[in-house]
DNA sequence: GCGGGAGCGTGACGCCCATCACAGCCGGCA
DNA sequence: TGCCGGCTGTGATGGGCGTCACGCTCCCGC
Protein backbone atom coordinates (compact mmCIF):
# COMPACT_ATOMS: atom_id res chain seq x y z
CA UNK A 1 0.00 0.00 0.00
CA UNK A 2 1.90 2.88 -1.45
CA UNK A 3 1.39 6.26 0.73
CA UNK A 4 -0.03 9.04 -1.85
CA UNK A 5 2.69 11.71 -1.58
CA UNK A 6 2.52 14.76 -3.32
CA UNK A 7 5.71 15.85 -5.54
CA UNK A 8 6.33 18.71 -2.51
CA UNK A 9 9.63 19.52 -4.49
CA UNK A 10 11.51 22.59 -2.73
CA UNK A 11 13.26 24.39 -5.44
CA UNK A 12 16.64 25.32 -3.43
CA UNK A 13 19.26 23.48 -3.98
CA UNK A 14 21.69 26.06 -4.57
CA UNK A 15 23.84 24.63 -1.83
CA UNK A 16 24.15 21.15 -4.48
CA UNK A 17 27.11 21.46 -6.52
CA UNK A 18 27.90 19.22 -9.37
CA UNK A 19 29.20 16.16 -8.38
CA UNK A 20 31.61 14.19 -9.27
CA UNK A 21 29.77 11.62 -9.60
CA UNK A 22 30.05 7.96 -11.15
CA UNK A 23 28.49 8.68 -14.28
CA UNK A 24 29.42 12.29 -15.66
CA UNK A 25 32.99 12.15 -14.50
CA UNK A 26 35.69 12.10 -16.97
CA UNK A 27 33.58 13.39 -19.81
CA UNK A 28 35.32 16.52 -22.14
CA UNK A 29 34.68 20.16 -20.74
CA UNK A 30 31.86 21.23 -23.26
CA UNK A 31 29.82 18.28 -22.71
CA UNK A 32 30.14 18.86 -18.89
CA UNK A 33 29.13 22.38 -19.35
CA UNK A 34 26.28 21.26 -21.59
CA UNK A 35 25.36 19.20 -18.94
CA UNK A 36 25.51 21.91 -16.57
CA UNK A 37 22.75 23.82 -18.77
CA UNK A 38 20.06 21.09 -18.38
CA UNK A 39 20.29 20.10 -14.63
CA UNK A 40 17.87 21.33 -12.21
CA UNK A 41 18.18 21.20 -8.30
CA UNK A 42 15.70 20.19 -5.70
CA UNK A 43 14.95 18.95 -2.27
CA UNK A 44 12.52 16.02 -0.99
CA UNK A 45 11.54 15.55 2.38
CA UNK A 46 11.39 11.97 3.97
CA UNK A 47 8.45 10.35 2.49
CA UNK A 48 8.44 12.25 -0.74
CA UNK A 49 8.25 9.91 -4.43
CA UNK A 50 10.67 10.68 -7.01
CA UNK A 51 8.59 8.65 -9.35
CA UNK A 52 6.09 6.04 -9.57
CA UNK A 53 6.10 2.72 -10.62
CA UNK A 54 4.45 2.50 -13.80
CA UNK A 55 4.67 6.21 -14.48
CA UNK A 56 5.45 7.40 -18.20
CA UNK A 57 9.52 8.59 -17.76
CA UNK A 58 9.87 12.39 -17.13
CA UNK A 59 13.82 12.34 -16.65
CA UNK A 60 16.52 11.32 -14.69
CA UNK A 61 17.83 12.18 -11.08
CA UNK A 62 21.33 12.44 -9.63
CA UNK A 63 21.32 11.82 -5.76
CA UNK A 64 23.86 14.56 -3.89
CA UNK A 65 22.57 13.48 -0.40
CA UNK A 66 20.54 11.84 1.09
CA UNK A 67 18.67 8.04 0.91
CA UNK A 68 15.71 6.62 -1.30
CA UNK A 69 14.31 3.58 -1.72
CA UNK A 70 13.47 1.63 -5.18
CA UNK A 71 10.78 -0.67 -4.79
CA UNK A 72 8.34 -2.93 -6.85
CA UNK A 73 4.67 -3.79 -5.74
CA UNK A 74 2.16 -6.37 -6.35
CA UNK A 75 -1.83 -5.56 -6.19
CA UNK A 76 -2.17 -6.89 -3.03
CA UNK A 77 0.13 -4.58 -1.12
CA UNK A 78 3.20 -6.95 -0.95
CA UNK A 79 6.49 -5.15 -1.99
CA UNK A 80 9.73 -5.67 -2.79
CA UNK A 81 12.78 -3.54 -2.42
CA UNK A 82 15.74 -3.81 -4.84
CA UNK A 83 17.96 -1.27 -3.54
CA UNK A 84 18.63 1.65 -1.04
CA UNK A 85 20.46 4.37 -3.24
CA UNK A 86 22.68 6.63 -2.03
CA UNK A 87 24.83 9.93 -2.59
CA UNK A 88 25.96 10.10 -6.11
CA UNK A 89 23.53 7.38 -7.60
CA UNK A 90 21.39 7.77 -10.86
CA UNK A 91 17.82 6.76 -10.68
CA UNK A 92 15.48 6.56 -13.50
CA UNK A 93 18.07 5.97 -16.16
CA UNK A 94 16.62 2.79 -17.45
CA UNK A 95 12.98 4.14 -18.28
CA UNK A 96 14.64 7.63 -19.45
CA UNK A 97 16.41 5.87 -22.13
CA UNK A 98 14.33 3.24 -23.08
CA UNK A 99 10.50 5.65 -23.05
CA UNK A 100 9.38 2.75 -21.31
CA UNK A 101 7.53 3.41 -18.02
CA UNK A 102 9.49 3.75 -15.04
CA UNK A 103 10.14 0.11 -13.66
CA UNK A 104 10.36 0.77 -9.76
CA UNK A 105 9.36 3.15 -7.24
CA UNK A 106 11.73 5.76 -6.10
CA UNK A 107 10.75 6.58 -2.18
CA UNK A 108 12.77 8.98 -0.25
CA UNK A 109 13.88 7.31 2.90
CA UNK A 110 16.33 10.08 4.17
CA UNK A 111 15.88 13.61 3.49
CA UNK A 112 17.60 14.40 0.01
CA UNK A 113 18.82 16.29 -2.38
CA UNK A 114 18.70 15.85 -6.60
CA UNK A 115 19.47 17.22 -9.22
CA UNK A 116 16.96 16.49 -12.07
CA UNK A 117 17.68 16.22 -15.89
CA UNK A 118 14.45 16.25 -18.33
CA UNK A 119 14.04 13.25 -20.26
CA UNK A 120 13.57 15.46 -23.96
CA UNK A 121 17.46 17.36 -22.75
CA UNK A 122 18.81 13.93 -20.92
CA UNK A 123 18.25 12.06 -25.16
CA UNK A 124 18.95 15.28 -27.11
CA UNK A 125 22.44 15.15 -24.76
CA UNK A 126 23.17 12.12 -25.04
CA UNK A 127 22.73 12.54 -28.90
CA UNK A 128 24.94 15.24 -29.24
CA UNK A 129 27.57 13.26 -26.68
CA UNK A 130 28.62 9.74 -28.00
CA UNK A 131 31.15 9.41 -25.06
CA UNK A 132 28.22 9.98 -22.41
CA UNK A 133 25.94 7.31 -24.08
CA UNK A 134 28.73 5.21 -23.86
CA UNK A 135 29.14 6.09 -20.16
CA UNK A 136 25.18 5.22 -20.00
CA UNK A 137 25.79 2.05 -21.30
CA UNK A 138 27.94 1.15 -19.41
CA UNK A 139 26.27 2.32 -16.05
CA UNK A 140 23.01 0.40 -17.40
CA UNK A 141 24.81 -2.41 -17.92
CA UNK A 142 26.56 -2.73 -14.23
CA UNK A 143 22.90 -1.91 -13.31
CA UNK A 144 21.57 -5.35 -14.84
CA UNK A 145 24.38 -7.08 -13.11
CA UNK A 146 23.27 -5.87 -9.62
CA UNK A 147 20.21 -6.73 -10.35
CA UNK A 148 21.22 -10.29 -11.72
CA UNK A 149 22.88 -10.55 -8.45
CA UNK A 150 19.81 -9.58 -6.47
CA UNK A 151 17.81 -12.54 -8.28
CA UNK A 152 20.60 -14.91 -7.46
CA UNK A 153 20.08 -14.31 -3.69
CA UNK A 154 15.97 -14.32 -3.75
CA UNK A 155 15.71 -17.32 -6.45
CA UNK A 156 18.74 -19.50 -5.39
CA UNK A 157 18.23 -20.10 -1.62
CA UNK A 158 16.51 -23.08 -0.47
CA UNK A 159 15.95 -20.77 3.30
CA UNK A 160 15.56 -18.03 4.49
CA UNK A 161 18.78 -18.28 6.86
CA UNK A 162 20.64 -18.49 3.32
CA UNK A 163 19.00 -15.36 1.73
CA UNK A 164 19.50 -13.48 5.04
CA UNK A 165 23.55 -14.53 4.63
CA UNK A 166 23.55 -13.69 0.86
CA UNK A 167 22.30 -10.62 1.93
CA UNK A 168 24.50 -9.86 4.89
CA UNK A 169 28.00 -10.86 3.03
CA UNK A 170 26.43 -8.34 -0.07
CA UNK A 171 26.44 -5.77 2.41
CA UNK A 172 29.62 -6.26 3.72
CA UNK A 173 31.52 -6.79 0.53
CA UNK A 174 32.03 -3.16 -0.18
CA UNK A 175 33.63 -2.41 3.44
CA UNK A 176 36.75 -3.26 4.89
CA UNK A 177 37.86 -5.80 7.27
CA UNK A 178 39.79 -5.70 10.74
CA UNK A 179 40.69 -8.09 12.57
CA UNK A 180 38.62 -10.71 11.26
CA UNK A 181 35.64 -8.64 11.43
CA UNK A 182 33.41 -6.54 9.43
CA UNK A 183 31.33 -3.47 10.81
CA UNK A 184 28.41 -2.25 9.12
CA UNK A 185 25.77 0.30 9.71
CA UNK A 186 22.14 -1.19 9.23
CA UNK A 187 19.87 1.79 8.95
CA UNK A 188 16.81 -0.57 8.02
CA UNK A 189 13.96 -1.69 9.65
CA UNK A 190 13.65 -6.00 10.18
CA UNK A 191 10.16 -5.18 7.76
CA UNK A 192 12.17 -3.39 5.16
CA UNK A 193 14.70 -6.50 5.08
CA UNK A 194 12.20 -8.48 4.84
CA UNK A 195 10.96 -7.28 2.15
CA UNK A 196 14.55 -6.86 0.15
CA UNK A 197 14.85 -10.80 0.18
CA UNK A 198 11.15 -11.47 0.20
CA UNK A 199 10.58 -13.44 3.75
CA UNK A 200 8.50 -12.47 6.57
CA UNK A 201 9.05 -9.64 9.53
CA UNK A 202 8.88 -12.19 11.85
CA UNK A 203 11.48 -14.60 9.92
CA UNK A 204 13.96 -11.78 9.82
CA UNK A 205 13.75 -10.93 13.63
CA UNK A 206 14.44 -15.38 14.24
CA UNK A 207 16.91 -15.42 11.68
CA UNK A 208 18.66 -12.68 13.52
CA UNK A 209 18.34 -14.16 16.65
CA UNK A 210 19.74 -17.62 15.39
CA UNK A 211 23.09 -15.60 14.04
CA UNK A 212 23.25 -14.20 17.13
CA UNK A 213 23.16 -16.99 19.03
CA UNK A 214 25.70 -18.59 17.03
CA UNK A 215 28.27 -15.88 17.62
CA UNK A 216 28.09 -15.42 13.28
CA UNK A 217 27.12 -11.51 14.55
CA UNK A 218 26.69 -9.23 16.98
CA UNK A 219 24.39 -5.71 17.09
CA UNK A 220 24.95 -3.03 19.09
CA UNK A 221 22.28 -0.22 18.23
CA UNK A 222 21.88 0.53 14.45
CA UNK A 223 25.75 -0.81 13.70
CA UNK A 224 26.21 -4.51 12.89
CA UNK A 225 29.14 -6.41 13.12
CA UNK A 226 30.24 -9.71 10.92
CA UNK A 227 31.98 -11.77 14.09
CA UNK A 228 32.48 -15.01 11.58
CA UNK A 229 32.26 -14.40 7.76
CA UNK A 230 33.31 -17.77 6.89
CA UNK A 231 30.62 -18.93 9.31
CA UNK A 232 27.83 -16.90 7.48
CA UNK A 233 29.50 -18.05 4.16
CA UNK A 234 28.90 -22.14 5.50
CA UNK A 235 25.39 -21.25 5.59
CA UNK A 236 25.05 -20.38 1.72
CA UNK A 237 26.26 -24.43 0.92
CA UNK A 238 23.60 -25.97 2.92
CA UNK B 1 25.37 -29.82 -13.03
CA UNK B 2 26.84 -27.61 -15.60
CA UNK B 3 28.39 -30.14 -18.34
CA UNK B 4 31.66 -29.10 -19.77
CA UNK B 5 30.97 -28.61 -23.05
CA UNK B 6 33.67 -27.88 -25.10
CA UNK B 7 33.22 -24.34 -28.17
CA UNK B 8 33.21 -27.18 -30.66
CA UNK B 9 32.91 -24.00 -33.33
CA UNK B 10 32.39 -24.96 -36.76
CA UNK B 11 33.27 -22.24 -38.73
CA UNK B 12 30.34 -22.57 -41.84
CA UNK B 13 28.04 -19.31 -41.27
CA UNK B 14 28.15 -18.14 -44.80
CA UNK B 15 24.92 -18.60 -45.34
CA UNK B 16 24.09 -16.06 -42.25
CA UNK B 17 23.86 -12.87 -43.77
CA UNK B 18 23.53 -10.12 -42.00
CA UNK B 19 20.46 -9.29 -40.23
CA UNK B 20 18.31 -6.44 -39.42
CA UNK B 21 17.99 -7.06 -35.81
CA UNK B 22 16.57 -5.25 -33.42
CA UNK B 23 19.54 -3.90 -32.13
CA UNK B 24 21.52 -2.59 -35.06
CA UNK B 25 18.83 -1.78 -37.50
CA UNK B 26 18.75 1.99 -38.60
CA UNK B 27 22.06 2.79 -38.53
CA UNK B 28 23.68 5.12 -40.79
CA UNK B 29 25.22 3.58 -43.56
CA UNK B 30 29.36 3.62 -42.86
CA UNK B 31 27.95 2.32 -39.51
CA UNK B 32 26.52 -0.48 -40.79
CA UNK B 33 29.50 -1.31 -43.21
CA UNK B 34 32.20 -0.83 -40.04
CA UNK B 35 29.74 -3.26 -38.05
CA UNK B 36 29.63 -5.48 -41.10
CA UNK B 37 33.77 -6.01 -41.16
CA UNK B 38 33.87 -6.73 -37.41
CA UNK B 39 31.60 -9.59 -37.25
CA UNK B 40 32.19 -13.23 -37.66
CA UNK B 41 30.16 -15.58 -37.80
CA UNK B 42 29.49 -19.77 -36.47
CA UNK B 43 27.88 -22.46 -35.94
CA UNK B 44 27.11 -23.89 -32.49
CA UNK B 45 25.66 -27.68 -31.93
CA UNK B 46 22.81 -28.60 -29.06
CA UNK B 47 24.78 -28.54 -25.85
CA UNK B 48 27.46 -26.01 -26.56
CA UNK B 49 28.04 -23.35 -24.84
CA UNK B 50 28.15 -19.37 -25.65
CA UNK B 51 29.83 -18.49 -22.19
CA UNK B 52 29.88 -19.30 -18.69
CA UNK B 53 29.30 -16.96 -15.73
CA UNK B 54 32.06 -15.93 -13.95
CA UNK B 55 34.19 -15.76 -17.43
CA UNK B 56 35.70 -12.38 -18.48
CA UNK B 57 34.02 -11.44 -21.64
CA UNK B 58 34.86 -11.76 -24.78
CA UNK B 59 32.70 -10.13 -27.04
CA UNK B 60 29.04 -10.19 -27.95
CA UNK B 61 27.01 -13.11 -30.25
CA UNK B 62 23.44 -11.86 -32.51
CA UNK B 63 21.62 -14.43 -32.79
CA UNK B 64 20.64 -15.61 -36.29
CA UNK B 65 18.98 -18.77 -35.73
CA UNK B 66 18.45 -21.38 -32.86
CA UNK B 67 17.39 -21.04 -29.24
CA UNK B 68 20.13 -20.12 -26.41
CA UNK B 69 19.03 -20.57 -22.69
CA UNK B 70 20.82 -17.78 -20.33
CA UNK B 71 20.85 -19.16 -16.48
CA UNK B 72 22.90 -19.05 -13.28
CA UNK B 73 23.26 -21.45 -10.83
CA UNK B 74 24.11 -21.82 -6.95
CA UNK B 75 27.52 -23.53 -6.27
CA UNK B 76 25.00 -26.92 -5.33
CA UNK B 77 24.34 -27.18 -8.70
CA UNK B 78 20.78 -25.44 -8.55
CA UNK B 79 20.32 -23.15 -11.14
CA UNK B 80 17.41 -20.31 -12.26
CA UNK B 81 17.13 -19.95 -16.03
CA UNK B 82 16.09 -16.59 -16.39
CA UNK B 83 15.16 -16.17 -20.60
CA UNK B 84 15.62 -18.47 -23.43
CA UNK B 85 17.00 -16.22 -26.38
CA UNK B 86 15.77 -16.79 -29.54
CA UNK B 87 16.50 -15.32 -33.41
CA UNK B 88 17.76 -11.78 -33.75
CA UNK B 89 18.86 -11.24 -29.81
CA UNK B 90 22.04 -10.30 -28.21
CA UNK B 91 23.73 -11.64 -25.95
CA UNK B 92 26.56 -10.55 -23.61
CA UNK B 93 25.83 -7.24 -24.17
CA UNK B 94 25.83 -5.96 -20.50
CA UNK B 95 29.14 -8.08 -19.66
CA UNK B 96 31.12 -6.70 -22.75
CA UNK B 97 30.21 -3.15 -22.20
CA UNK B 98 31.19 -2.81 -18.81
CA UNK B 99 34.15 -5.08 -19.08
CA UNK B 100 32.68 -6.87 -15.89
CA UNK B 101 32.36 -10.84 -16.04
CA UNK B 102 29.21 -12.54 -17.92
CA UNK B 103 26.95 -12.72 -14.95
CA UNK B 104 25.01 -15.80 -16.47
CA UNK B 105 25.59 -18.87 -19.01
CA UNK B 106 24.46 -19.28 -22.06
CA UNK B 107 23.77 -22.85 -22.99
CA UNK B 108 22.59 -23.89 -26.68
CA UNK B 109 19.92 -25.79 -26.49
CA UNK B 110 18.77 -25.88 -30.73
CA UNK B 111 21.34 -25.62 -32.65
CA UNK B 112 22.32 -21.60 -33.51
CA UNK B 113 23.97 -20.13 -35.93
CA UNK B 114 25.62 -16.35 -34.65
CA UNK B 115 27.32 -13.82 -35.35
CA UNK B 116 30.14 -12.92 -32.80
CA UNK B 117 31.72 -9.77 -32.21
CA UNK B 118 35.03 -9.09 -30.13
CA UNK B 119 34.88 -6.81 -27.25
CA UNK B 120 37.41 -4.67 -28.42
CA UNK B 121 36.32 -4.42 -31.58
CA UNK B 122 32.91 -4.01 -30.31
CA UNK B 123 33.98 -1.31 -28.16
CA UNK B 124 35.95 0.57 -30.32
CA UNK B 125 32.81 0.56 -32.57
CA UNK B 126 30.51 2.01 -30.15
CA UNK B 127 33.14 4.70 -29.52
CA UNK B 128 33.02 5.69 -33.48
CA UNK B 129 29.58 5.73 -33.56
CA UNK B 130 27.31 7.56 -31.11
CA UNK B 131 24.34 6.35 -32.48
CA UNK B 132 25.19 2.84 -31.88
CA UNK B 133 26.53 3.44 -28.21
CA UNK B 134 22.81 5.13 -27.68
CA UNK B 135 21.07 2.08 -29.18
CA UNK B 136 22.80 0.00 -27.22
CA UNK B 137 21.95 1.92 -23.92
CA UNK B 138 17.97 1.65 -25.00
CA UNK B 139 18.66 -2.12 -25.69
CA UNK B 140 20.55 -2.08 -21.80
CA UNK B 141 17.75 -0.52 -20.57
CA UNK B 142 15.00 -2.84 -21.80
CA UNK B 143 16.56 -6.29 -20.97
CA UNK B 144 16.80 -4.56 -17.23
CA UNK B 145 13.70 -3.81 -17.54
CA UNK B 146 12.65 -7.67 -18.30
CA UNK B 147 14.73 -8.65 -15.94
CA UNK B 148 12.88 -6.60 -13.34
CA UNK B 149 9.76 -7.95 -14.72
CA UNK B 150 11.37 -11.72 -14.04
CA UNK B 151 12.05 -10.62 -10.31
CA UNK B 152 8.63 -10.21 -9.68
CA UNK B 153 6.98 -12.94 -10.52
CA UNK B 154 9.69 -14.61 -8.48
CA UNK B 155 9.80 -12.15 -5.79
CA UNK B 156 5.86 -11.22 -4.94
CA UNK B 157 4.09 -14.02 -5.63
CA UNK B 158 3.33 -16.46 -2.44
CA UNK B 159 2.43 -19.86 -4.50
CA UNK B 160 3.81 -21.93 -6.44
CA UNK B 161 0.75 -21.55 -8.57
CA UNK B 162 0.76 -17.68 -8.48
CA UNK B 163 4.36 -18.06 -9.95
CA UNK B 164 2.65 -20.61 -13.46
CA UNK B 165 -0.12 -18.14 -13.79
CA UNK B 166 2.61 -14.74 -14.11
CA UNK B 167 5.03 -17.33 -16.23
CA UNK B 168 2.29 -18.23 -18.78
CA UNK B 169 0.81 -14.60 -18.97
CA UNK B 170 3.96 -13.34 -19.56
CA UNK B 171 4.58 -15.87 -22.19
CA UNK B 172 1.41 -15.38 -24.02
CA UNK B 173 1.61 -11.76 -23.70
CA UNK B 174 3.37 -11.50 -27.22
CA UNK B 175 1.02 -13.96 -28.86
CA UNK B 176 -2.25 -12.68 -30.65
CA UNK B 177 -5.57 -13.79 -29.59
CA UNK B 178 -8.50 -15.77 -31.13
CA UNK B 179 -12.12 -16.80 -29.78
CA UNK B 180 -10.60 -16.00 -26.82
CA UNK B 181 -7.99 -18.36 -26.72
CA UNK B 182 -4.43 -17.96 -26.99
CA UNK B 183 -2.15 -20.66 -28.63
CA UNK B 184 1.51 -21.20 -27.48
CA UNK B 185 3.94 -23.90 -28.15
CA UNK B 186 6.40 -24.55 -25.39
CA UNK B 187 9.09 -26.69 -26.21
CA UNK B 188 10.64 -26.68 -21.97
CA UNK B 189 10.48 -29.18 -20.09
CA UNK B 190 9.01 -29.34 -16.75
CA UNK B 191 12.20 -28.94 -14.92
CA UNK B 192 13.26 -26.07 -17.40
CA UNK B 193 9.65 -24.60 -16.10
CA UNK B 194 10.33 -25.26 -12.45
CA UNK B 195 13.87 -23.74 -12.67
CA UNK B 196 12.41 -20.39 -14.51
CA UNK B 197 9.68 -19.97 -11.84
CA UNK B 198 11.83 -21.19 -8.78
CA UNK B 199 10.15 -24.42 -7.92
CA UNK B 200 10.52 -28.07 -8.01
CA UNK B 201 10.02 -30.11 -10.91
CA UNK B 202 6.66 -32.05 -9.80
CA UNK B 203 5.15 -29.13 -8.34
CA UNK B 204 4.93 -27.94 -12.40
CA UNK B 205 3.44 -31.16 -13.02
CA UNK B 206 0.91 -30.55 -10.41
CA UNK B 207 0.02 -27.03 -11.10
CA UNK B 208 -0.23 -27.87 -14.38
CA UNK B 209 -2.26 -30.71 -13.81
CA UNK B 210 -5.09 -28.21 -11.53
CA UNK B 211 -4.94 -25.95 -14.13
CA UNK B 212 -5.40 -28.47 -16.70
CA UNK B 213 -8.60 -29.83 -13.98
CA UNK B 214 -10.04 -25.98 -13.58
CA UNK B 215 -10.41 -25.54 -17.14
CA UNK B 216 -7.96 -23.24 -17.75
CA UNK B 217 -5.60 -24.43 -20.09
CA UNK B 218 -5.30 -27.40 -22.67
CA UNK B 219 -2.23 -29.15 -23.70
CA UNK B 220 -1.66 -31.17 -26.96
CA UNK B 221 1.77 -32.48 -27.55
CA UNK B 222 4.13 -29.71 -27.59
CA UNK B 223 1.45 -26.89 -28.19
CA UNK B 224 -0.32 -25.22 -24.80
CA UNK B 225 -3.55 -23.34 -25.64
CA UNK B 226 -4.76 -20.96 -22.23
CA UNK B 227 -8.85 -21.25 -22.62
CA UNK B 228 -9.25 -18.71 -19.84
CA UNK B 229 -7.17 -16.26 -19.76
CA UNK B 230 -9.25 -14.07 -17.31
CA UNK B 231 -9.30 -17.43 -14.90
CA UNK B 232 -5.54 -17.46 -15.13
CA UNK B 233 -5.59 -13.47 -13.89
CA UNK B 234 -7.40 -14.67 -10.85
CA UNK B 235 -4.82 -16.83 -9.77
CA UNK B 236 -2.47 -13.81 -9.66
CA UNK B 237 -4.86 -12.36 -6.97
CA UNK B 238 -4.75 -14.52 -3.95
C1' DG C 1 3.82 11.53 33.26
C1' DC C 2 1.20 9.35 29.83
C1' DG C 3 -0.88 7.87 25.72
C1' DG C 4 0.17 6.23 21.21
C1' DG C 5 2.67 4.48 17.51
C1' DA C 6 6.58 2.15 15.48
C1' DG C 7 9.54 -1.48 15.81
C1' DC C 8 11.13 -5.82 17.96
C1' DG C 9 10.70 -10.55 20.21
C1' DT C 10 8.25 -14.93 20.68
C1' DG C 11 4.88 -18.65 20.87
C1' DA C 12 1.33 -21.67 18.40
C1' DC C 13 -0.60 -23.40 14.38
C1' DG C 14 -1.15 -25.03 9.93
C1' DC C 15 -0.34 -25.14 5.09
C1' DC C 16 2.44 -25.25 1.24
C1' DC C 17 5.80 -27.39 -1.15
C1' DA C 18 10.52 -29.68 -1.50
C1' DT C 19 11.97 -34.12 -1.34
C1' DC C 20 11.99 -39.05 -1.93
C1' DA C 21 10.28 -42.94 -4.17
C1' DC C 22 8.38 -45.33 -7.74
C1' DA C 23 5.56 -46.38 -11.73
C1' DG C 24 4.01 -45.50 -16.62
C1' DC C 25 5.24 -43.61 -21.21
C1' DC C 26 7.66 -42.59 -25.22
C1' DG C 27 11.43 -42.24 -28.48
C1' DG C 28 15.88 -43.77 -29.91
C1' DC C 29 18.98 -47.22 -30.93
C1' DA C 30 21.22 -51.59 -31.48
C1' DT D 1 12.04 -56.46 -30.54
C1' DG D 2 13.72 -55.17 -26.23
C1' DC D 3 16.56 -52.24 -23.54
C1' DC D 4 17.51 -47.74 -21.78
C1' DG D 5 17.32 -42.94 -20.61
C1' DG D 6 14.62 -38.78 -20.31
C1' DC D 7 10.19 -37.00 -19.21
C1' DT D 8 5.83 -37.04 -16.80
C1' DG D 9 2.44 -38.34 -13.22
C1' DT D 10 1.31 -39.36 -8.27
C1' DG D 11 1.49 -40.68 -3.35
C1' DA D 12 3.57 -40.10 1.37
C1' DT D 13 6.07 -37.40 4.51
C1' DG D 14 8.05 -33.77 7.02
C1' DG D 15 9.98 -29.31 7.80
C1' DG D 16 10.15 -24.52 6.97
C1' DC D 17 8.05 -20.40 7.35
C1' DG D 18 3.98 -17.39 6.73
C1' DT D 19 0.39 -15.86 9.54
C1' DC D 20 -2.01 -14.53 13.68
C1' DA D 21 -1.71 -12.97 18.18
C1' DC D 22 0.14 -10.64 21.89
C1' DG D 23 3.55 -8.42 24.96
C1' DC D 24 7.61 -5.57 25.30
C1' DT D 25 10.65 -1.48 24.75
C1' DC D 26 11.69 2.82 22.89
C1' DC D 27 10.72 7.41 21.46
C1' DC D 28 8.08 11.41 20.72
C1' DG D 29 4.50 14.90 21.46
C1' DC D 30 1.37 16.91 24.62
Amino acid sequence: MRAPYGLEIIESCLSCPYREDRLFCNLSPPAVQKLATITSAAAYPKGATLFLEGQSPRGVFVLCSGRVKLSTSSADGRSLILRISESGEVLGLPATVTGKPYELTADVIEPTQANFISRKDFLCFLREHGEAALRVAQHLGETYHSAIAEMRTIGLSHSAAEKMARFLLDLSANQEEQKGEVRLTLTLTHEEIAQMIGASRETVTRVFADFKKKQLLRVTGSSLIIANRAGLEKVLGS
